[in-house]
DNA sequence: CCCATTTGACCAGG
DNA sequence: CCTGGTCAAATGGG
């Protein structure tokens, strides 16, 4: 970051404002119900490319001299170069004919967007597990990959069956620095999740419900027909959970300190966005409009810092997000007999620091 | 009793 | 043939 270049930051400056610029225009439209689809659809599709822009500004600079040093940020979009660890792409089993969807869906597969986000969890402290992302995923394997000291796991969207939601990630523990995790996605989450806060009329399914203190971050860009998927939904998803608190505590305390100590939003707010979202950002519109919930100051404080994520466990806590949570606390506390589970510090396991991964085909 | 995780087998692509 | 990804029966926790 200190080595970008002044024009280059200046690019990328350039870049956000007009992100955000974009974003006003559609707030503005949100406002106007006599907007039409197609505009607000345009001016997402703005707001995503100018972001995408960005986020490949940032990522050029970081990596080309320090690929994760900073610990920073990366994301990376399947189309990118190499460089992310040999994992190459190699999927579609569409062995699942159970449904004809799914055939689709396997076609889809093929194309279907992944991106992979690094995330630096806290060292020390016994508790890793909370790599929460609001979503709830259901493990389904795991499997030693090559090359590669830890097991990857792989999950999937926990309402697969029930919405045919075909989002999928992969946890992959870095191989240097086990702190570090390599969590692939690969496709959009299709489901409602939880929080049926409005949304789908389900009659009262005897479902668990979640415990959700207040709402869950819902996670709902659903019936768009966005075909074009990004990380963007990724990020903006922590955005929105870091908004969420803030507001939440808006409401009790106004002076909010650090909801998240080492989330990786540290200068956030900076503009302290006050009581911007509750009044500008109706509640159906923050819960079907990610970009709602974008506040100006926040997002300009958020994405002019780095965009990775520390997770802490306490902070992490704090999101209300349960089913993950309490599956990989389980793992990380309690501290199973097998080294498993998302994020679970194998610790039992061999430990051998072969840094040579030039061995490997991580390098050239 | 229900449901998520575990774990070895299976499958398809390279 | 090897490897990564997925399935599904068994397992275990709540």
């Amino acid at each position: 970051m200190d080595n970008m270049g002044d024009w280059e930051q200046k690019n990328l400056i350039n870049e956000l404002a007009q992100g955000m610029e974009l974003a006003r225009q559609l707030q503005i439209h949100l406002n106007v119900p006599s907007s039409s689809h197609e505009a607000r659809e345009f001016l997402v599709e703005k707001i995503l490319s100018s972001y995408e822009k960005a986020l490949s500004m940032l990522n050029m600079s970081s990596s080309v001299s320090e690929p994760q040093a900073i610990g920073g940020a990366i994301l990376r979009m399947s189309e990118s170069p190499p460089s992310l660890t040999g994992s190459p792409r190699s999927e579609d089993s569409d062995r699942e004919l159970k449904d004809q969807e799914q055939r689709d869906a396997s076609r889809k597969r093929k194309t279907l967007p992944r991106w992979t986000r690094q995330v630096r969890i806290n060292p020390g402290v016994g508790l890793e597990g909370p790599l929460d992302d609001g979503f709830s995923w259901r493990k389904y394997g795991q499997k030693d990959i090559l090359a590669a000291k830890y097991p990857r796991g792989y999950y999937r969207c926990t309402h697969r069956n029930v919405q045919g939601c075909l989002a999928t990630k992969q946890v992959q523990r870095s191989d240097e620095d086990p702190n570090v995790f390599e969590i692939t996605y690969r496709g959009r989450h299709t489901c409602a999740q939880a929080s049926a806060t409005h949304t789908v009329p389900a009659p009262a399914s005897p479902e668990k419900h979640e415990p959700i203190n207040s709402r869950n971050p819902a996670q709902l860009q659903s019936l768009q027909p966005q075909q074009t998927q990004q990380p963007s939904q990724e990020m903006l998803l922590n955005f929105r959970e870091a908004l969420k608190v803030q507001t939440e505590n808006l409401d009790t305390v106004h002076h909010y300190q650090q909801p998240f100590p080492s989330f990786g939003f540290p200068t956030a707010a900076s503009t302290s966005s006050e009581k911007v979202e509750n009044q500008v950002f109706p509640d159906s519109l923050i819960d079907n409009n990610f970009m709602g919930s974008f506040s100006p100051s926040f997002m300009s404080s958020a994405t002019s810092g780095t965009n990775y994520f520390t997770v802490s466990p306490t902070g992490a806590n704090s999101f209300g997000v349960h089913q993950n949570l309490q599956t990989s606390e389980s793992a990380a506390t309690s501290t199973k007999n097998s080294p498993t589970a998302a994020l679970n510090f194998p610790f039992d396991q061999e430990f051998d620091p072969n840094f040579t991964f030039g061995s490997s085909g991580f390098f050239p």
